[in-house]
DNA sequence: CCAAAAGTGTTGAAGTTACACCCATGC
DNA sequence: GCATGGGTGTAACTTCAACACTTTTGG
């Protein structure tokens, strides 16, 4: 391929003034987590976290990027993504060690970026994250350990994290978090989780079993220090029917 | 202001790579609408409508740039925008009818441009858009009307509506759309136009009332064929208190 | 036998749906 | 007096929140 030839110089210059930012929220049956990397630069500076996110090419799709840009600096692949929004104000570049990062990796590193966030849940295990490309090294931190990130984001995680959590209260989402194979307590704490509130076991229970959301398995826990626990899997088509619907509980 | 003064450079400069849009919804007691545009071309050519939209300026924050848009195109000012998305597809500016009119009226017509749409909701009697800049005429239509626009912006509109319907589920957005005093039945209105079924009558006031969301007024309608309405007005203390905290009517 | 988490039902309160008739006004 | 939309109550049903004890296993 050459660089003269107009289609794949479009598809090979990148674009200075767009990028692409992914949050990725994962779930080690435990805490929710969010995948992050490290700029390496030298090795002196502080190092600061960031979201997985980078320009996008010319000819390149939106949701496309974001694959592309996740893929190649964490190794994961073939997630689903959702939209967060675009992040644009004109001094979310400005902070001094950003700009200083932005001049070592980027062309054009005055240049205006706007960003465009995606948001995606995985399971955690089925998804080993690895360093690659500019990335020093791409890791799972847990959510309540991040308080700063560079750029604008953690900003967007906020607004990411907000977005998941009404989308939880009305679609069956957090289904992208678990193995295949789980328990309704695993399931209750995911939600926990994502709500940032405790729920009451029995409650809970009742109501995922009534929207019939998941499926009783024959195996159950093993090797477990206490009475052990029914595994359950998804029922996908009634997932499907309920993301394509939403719970609809509201009151008109 | 000189050119060639750095930061007014910037302030004068359009980004040839982003665009905003702006979905903005008015309501004239009586069905739902929609503001567009007819692009100001040849009058040979069909005239196709379009959002309220353009390039956005170096300097500029994206919410301003919505903000001085609507306004440069329509008279509209200072209103709420809420970001609807980021709409990026490579092929969004490819219909042949839309290329011809870039090509009219963009420095660079074959950029690739990424634009942020916005949607807001007005008092239709209070805003009274009017034709300006390269906009030929500025008009609400009901968006039942509406089947084709140019560029993606059918697209963004309906993303718009679904974002439109869900909020209106869970936060009291519909008080913009009205004027300061209005009857229960127009309210109902509003939010089956917005919802797109009907309510029962007694069961929507009742709910209403119990949200003290509305104050009734001494006033009553005058001069109609039928027993005259109560007006109401919105209470501002529990209207702000309600976006913040939105109806929260979920199960867990 | 002890520690740990699993699993299970009921009750009272609140909310939701469905439904039909009289009222006040202009013409 | 008639056409029009305004305004009102109740009963059956569903959903929600709160709450405590027994079970099964590993060690």
């Amino acid at each position: 391929m050459s660089l003269n030839n107009m289609s794949s110089k479009n598809n090979l210059e990148l674009n200075p003034r767009i990028s692409v930012d992914c949050v990725i929220f994962g779930f080690d049956l435990n805490q929710l987590k969010v995948l992050v990397i490290e700029r390496s630069i030298s090795d002196s500076d502080k190092q600061i976290l960031t979201l997985p996110g980078d320009l996008i090419y010319e000819a390149e799709n939106l949701e496309i990027a974001a694959d592309r840009v996740l893929f190649e600096l964490t190794g994961l692949e073939t997630i689903f993504l959702e939209q967060v929004g675009a992040f644009g104000d004109t001094d979310r570049l400005n902070k001094e060690a950003d700009k200083k990062w932005l001049r070592a990796v980027r062309e054009e590193p005055e240049a205006r970026v706007i960003t465009i966030a995606y948001f995606s849940l995985v399971n955690i295990h089925e998804y080993a994250p690895q360093a690659s490309s500019f990335a020093k090294s791409a890791a799972w931190i847990p959510l309540n350990e991040i308080d700063e990130l560079a750029f604008d984001h953690f900003d967007i995680l906020q607004t990411a994290l907000k977005k998941l959590k009404n989308k939880i209260r009305i679609q069956p989402v957090g289904f992208n978090l678990l193995p295949e194979k789980f328990t309704l307590s695993q399931l209750q704490k995911l939600y926990e989780a994502i709500l940032g509130r405790e729920l009451d076991k029995r409650n809970f229970r009742r109501k995922m079993l009534k929207l019939q959301l998941v499926e009783m398995l024959e195996e159950r826990q093993e090797k477990v220090p206490h009475k052990p626990s029914q595994y359950f899997k998804f029922n996908e088509t009634n997932y499907n029917i309920l993301i394509e619907n939403g719970f609809d509980n509201f009151g008109f």
